[in-house]
DNA sequence: ATTTAATTGTTAGCATACAAACTAATTTGC
DNA sequence: GCAAATTAGTTTGTATGCTAACAATTAAAT
């Protein structure tokens, strides 16, 4: 099985130190850094996020998470919005303060829970959600620029897998 | 297409908030989080994460990394090494320093080029790396279980075209 | 009903990650 | 030979992302 050389351009242009070429490795000794899923996990997630800054330099990844969260459903509190982009409780308070500052959504105590804070979009945040809506789709498409049709749909469907 | 809601078995369930037909999205762009790439593939890397710290709670990722790969080459300067593991020079000097103060590696100027910071592994690192290396295997397999062998060799050959 | 447990949100600490501004050393271009 | 560009490393600031400890509130157990 031939495997297809596709060597991406922007590819490392320092020396090819050892050209020891090994994937089996059963025996456990050999450590190939570039073979190892979470290595090649980091590099495509730094290139998603290099695509995500240029098309939407307004908010972060996890701010849009939020924010559309917040959009679609109208409301939520603070731990079930975390829940909801999968962010745990220190997480989603950080993203949350940093849209609360911007002013994206806002926050009020539940009468009925006094634990809970409901947090809702503002108009500015529902505004900022409707202009680059477009553009988040375009970075998922970006993103999957290097698959073809096919390849799209089969990779999606081995990366849920994972989740 | 239908989009079954089926995801998220954490679920509070207090709230029955619809998908309401107000709120936002003026052209009728509908933005599923859930089938976005750069969330999936936050979801993934976080349960790679999560599968490195339990079974090698003795360094992080990216410290790994660089510590595998000064035990293959032998020794690297600072950027270099940042190079090789796909961090940047301020991401690697915080790894580096870390690795320093717990005397898993060592640095010294290069007087050939005084710019240059030459950094090679401890007798300790080198001990650490030869103990968890089988680790870093198993941390890899795991994280592909959820795939048979054959889904394995594609989903790989897939993300790596997305790097 | 009082103790116990669970949930919500906060805070602190550690570790990536990147951009931008900076110093120092080296290489280049003329 | 020397100014200019390049490279190596540092520092600061912003933003995730996790763990752990904590207070306040609500729910459950006996």
């Amino acid at each position: 099985m031939p495997k297809a050389q596709s060597k991406t351009p922007h590819k490392a242009d320092h020396d090819n130190h050892q050209p020891d070429s090994d994937v089996s490795n059963l025996t456990g000794d050999l450590y190939v850094l570039e073979d190892q899923v979470g290595f090649i996990l980091r590099g495509v997630s730094q290139r998603h996020l290099s695509i995500f800054s240029r098309l939407i330099p307004d908010v972060t990844p996890t701010q849009f998470s939020a924010l559309s969260q917040l959009c679609r459903l109208g409301q939520a509190s603070q731990n079930e919005l975390g829940r909801l982009t999968a962010m745990d409780a220190a997480t989603i308070k950080g993203v949350v303060d940093r849209l609360k500052l911007r002013e994206l959504i806002s926050s009020e105590p539940l009468s009925s829970d006094l634990r809970r804070l409901i947090l809702k979009p503002t108009a500015a945040g529902r505004q900022l959600y409707d202009e680059v809506v477009s553009s988040a789709h375009a970075v998922t498409t970006e993103t999957l620029e290097p698959l073809s049709h096919k390849e799209k749909e089969v990779f999606l469907g081995l990366l849920k897998k994972l989740t």
